[in-house]
DNA sequence: CGAACGACCTGTTCGC
DNA sequence: TGCGAACAGGTCGTTC
C-alpha cells in the first residue's frame, strides 16, 4: 500500500520521535515475522528510507529494515496503550511505541547491519538517470507501467504514482517500453519528482485507509487526476477516464490524451 | 535473459 | 440478507 510518498511520510516523522531514544524492547505477535536479537537498550542513530523500505539505524551498526508491503502501517502509540486489530509488531520507547499493524501479513522485518551506503535507484530522478534507463528500457516489450513499477530500475514508484506520472507526462500506459521516445522518457522524468514531491508534502494519498505515523489521512487524494476516478472526465481534455488491467494490476488512464 | 502468472494473506466491496 | 467473486497501495518464486 504505502509507497514512496507515503514511506517517506513516515521517515520523516520517525526521524522526530525516535532518534536518539533507546529501544526499550519489541515483541512480535505474529509467526511470520522473526524476532531480532535483543535490541532492548540500543540506541536509534538514524533513519533511512530505501525505495519502500524503512531503515532504522542502531549504535551498534546494526539496524532493523521494515516493509510495509501492501497493508502494513505503522501508528506511534504515547503511553495510553490501546490494543488495536492487526497488530503484528510493538517497538516500545520510554516515551510510546511504534506498533505495526498489517492485515494482509505481507510486512516483513529484518536485522542486518546497516546498509545506507548502498543506494537504491530513486529519487529524484535526474536527467543524468536517463541513459541508464534507457539502457534497461531498450530492451524491455512490457508496457512502461509494468516497467516503472520494476523496483530494480526506479525505486518507489508504486501503483497510484505510475497513473498519476504517466497521465501528467501523457503517455499511454500500454505502450511497450522499448518504443518509448526519448522526448517521452524526458517527460516521465520531468514530472515524476514533482508529482512525488507534492505527494509527500501533502503526507501521502489516502484512498481508503493509508494514515501516517500519528493515525492522519494523507492529502494527495485530492489532487490525483486518474488514479481512482474511473468514469470521471480527464481533467486535461475532457475524456472519460477508463480502468484496465495493465499485469494484473488496475490503471487507470485517459485514452485520448495519452498517446 | 525476459515475460507471464501464481503465491503470499485478509478484509472490503460489488453483483446476483 | 447471504454468498461468492473480484479487488486492494507490493514483492517473490516458478515456469516457459
Amino acid at each position: 500500500m504505502p509507497e514512496l510518498p507515503e514511506v517517506e511520510t513516515l521517515r520523516r516523522q520517525l526521524e522526530q520521535i525516535i532518534v536518539g531514544k533507546r529501544i526499550r524492547g519489541i515483541e512480535v505477535m505474529d509467526s511470520k515475522i522473526a524476532t531480532p536479537p535483543s535490541v532492548s537498550g540500543q540506541m536509534v542513530s538514524s533513519v533511512h528510507r530505501r525505495g519502500k523500505g524503512l531503515e532504522v539505524v542502531l549504535d551498534s551498526g546494526m539496524a532493523l529494515h521494515l516493509h510495509l508491503r501492501m497493508s502494513g502501517k505503522l501508528l506511534w502509540q504515547s503511553s495510553n496503550t490501546i490494543s488495536l486489530a492487526h497488530t503484528r509488531l510493538v517497538i516500545s520507547f520510554e516515551e510510546g511505541c511504534i506498533i505495526l499493524i498489517d492485515p494482509r501479513r505481507f510486512a516483513t522485518l529484518s536485522y542486518n547491519t546497516a546498509t545506507s551506503l548502498e543506494d537504491l535507484p530513486g529519487f529524484p530522478l535526474r536527467r543524468s538517470d536517463l541513459p541508464r534507463i534507457l539502457s534497461f528500457a531498450s530492451k524491455r516489450r512490457i508496457p512502461i507501467k509494468a516497467f516503472l513499477l520494476d523496483q530494480r530500475i526506479i525505486s518507489g514508484i508504486g501503483n497510484i504514482y505510475a497513473c498519476e506520472i504517466l497521465h501528467e507526462a501523457a503517455v499511454d500506459p500500454f505502450k511497450r517500453t522499448c518504443d518509448l521516445s526519448t522526448s517521452q522518457w524526458q517527460r516521465i522524468i520531468k514530472v515524476s519528482a514533482p508529482i512525488l514531491k507534492m505527494a509527500i508534502r501533502a503526507r501521502g494519498t489516502t484512498v481508503s485507509d493509508w494514515r501516517d505515523l500519528f493515525g492522519r489521512k494523507g492529502e494527495y487524494q485530492r489532487q490525483l487526476k486518474v488514479y481512482a476516478h474511473e468514469g470521471e472526465p480527464c481533467p486535461r481534455c475532457g475524456s472519460q477516464i477508463v480502468r484496465e488491467r495493465i499485469s494484473g494490476r488496475g490503471t487507470y488512464y485517459c485514452a485520448s490524451c495519452q498517446k
